[in-house]
DNA sequence: CCGAAATCTTACGAATTCCTTACGCGCCGG
DNA sequence: CCGGCGCGTAAGGAATTCGTAAGATTTCGG
């Protein structure tokens, strides 16, 4: 069974080749020959995205920042442009791999190869707001890069708060969603979390407080 | 804290440049200046490998092959050949990246950053995590290279917990696909086996806790 | 500027969850 | 039959987390 292998290319020829190429070497490539803005819906499931950033219309930096935010698939970035800064630029925003135009076709798929021999980590969708990181399968959260232990009741509800950024969420229907029917727990008991994983982000208030209605996950930046 | 990196590269200035950088980002690089031939004694424990391909003496491409042999630490290799059929070979020996001189310390080091923040579980049957490493095919485990004897469920336990390292996986789920359901184990049974695990594996606590939820596989470095 | 309502913070006791040790049972090889 | 080994259970204790109460602070309407 070939891995799945994602390819956003414009460029008609080279398209062809890399996708005939993919295909002699087992893989199960699609081609995209046009960038479009991408969310967890649209992002058909493959195990590998090759990615062109010179595309007409969407600047591909952009996409890889919009997939990172719900996906953890490896992204091989083409581009044309052998510039440290656009590489340094395009693996910090979570690509795996950054290949200068022109190349050989054989080197992609080995580079392909390589990634995919290595786990892909099963998406553990991560979360990143601003300076906050939300890894929902490690359970783990940093605030710019560093570790913050948060107890059970913390993380639960700062990942039902992750998952719509910025969209505020009423305090029942958190209420519902974190506390244990079982143990008790009044609404009040909300703001006592609240109040102790603030503490512990730091201060950038992350979790933003909508009077009246409830709570939201902010940048921890404007304000 | 810092992940552990060998340089193998004989070119002082480069090298220099190499390990500074490496610094600055927070690893904790040590630099050989010479090729040697590596093997299970020699090699130290490392995250990462960056390995220049010429180096006088030993061939580079034949301490990738060693290497390989043995362990599945990840390998960026640098080399100053731009020839494809170059890059292949070191990418077929199992290299993850390869670089060609000249090129900026800062794009390196990007690299190696987009290297690591991947699980290392190995293709094949071997997981390794910082220190640990668990061969699946040989039922074996070894910690800084020294075996270590574990029980059948001790081994199950840590090969499941392997499957997904760094992830935090439940009590219940462990349970489930560890204890045998004729012999009836309770979930307070887990417990016991981690303990006498933690104990066979040493300080470092590979198997961490995740309070209210269950276990993860941790490096056992930081903290 | 005032009062009421909503929210924040802190401290503390109780409950949960987890760790460790000790012990007994059953299986196997000698 | 004996001893070693793997495994499950029980129990005490340590560590962590959770809920509540109560007082401080902020927000909003007027």
């Amino acid at each position: 069974m070939g891995k799945k292998v994602l390819v956003i290319e414009d460029d008609q020829e080279l398209g062809a080749q890399i996708v005939k190429r993919l295909c002699d070497a087992g893989y199960e490539p699609t081609w995209w020959k046009e960038g479009r803005r991408l969310s967890r819906e649209t992002l058909p499931d493959v195990d590998l995205v090759v990615l062109d950033l010179m595309l007409p219309g969407t600047y591909g930096m952009d996409i890889l920042k919009d997939l990172r935010v719900f996906s953890e698939v490896p992204v091989l970035v083409l581009s044309a442009r052998n510039d440290t800064a656009d590489k340094v630029r395009a693996l910090r925003l979570g690509a795996d791999d950054y290949m200068t135009k022109p190349f050989w076709p054989e080197e992609l798929v080995e580079r392909v190869r390589a990634r995919l021999r290595r786990p892909t980590l099963g998406r553990g969708d991560v979360v990143e707001v601003g300076a906050l990181r939300i890894d929902r399968g490690r359970r783990e959260v940093s605030v710019r890069g560093e570790r913050v232990e948060l107890t059970r009741l913390e993380f639960e509800f700062l990942a039902a708060l992750a998952e719509r950024p910025g969209e505020a969420m009423t305090r029942s229907s958190l209420a519902e969603r974190v506390l244990d029917p079982e143990r008790d727990g009044t609404e009040r008991t909300l703001d006592v979390h609240v109040s102790r994983l603030r503490k512990k982000l730091g201060r950038g208030a992350f979790v933003e407080t909508v009077w009246g209605i409830g709570y939201r996950l902010g940048d921890g930046r404007d304000e």
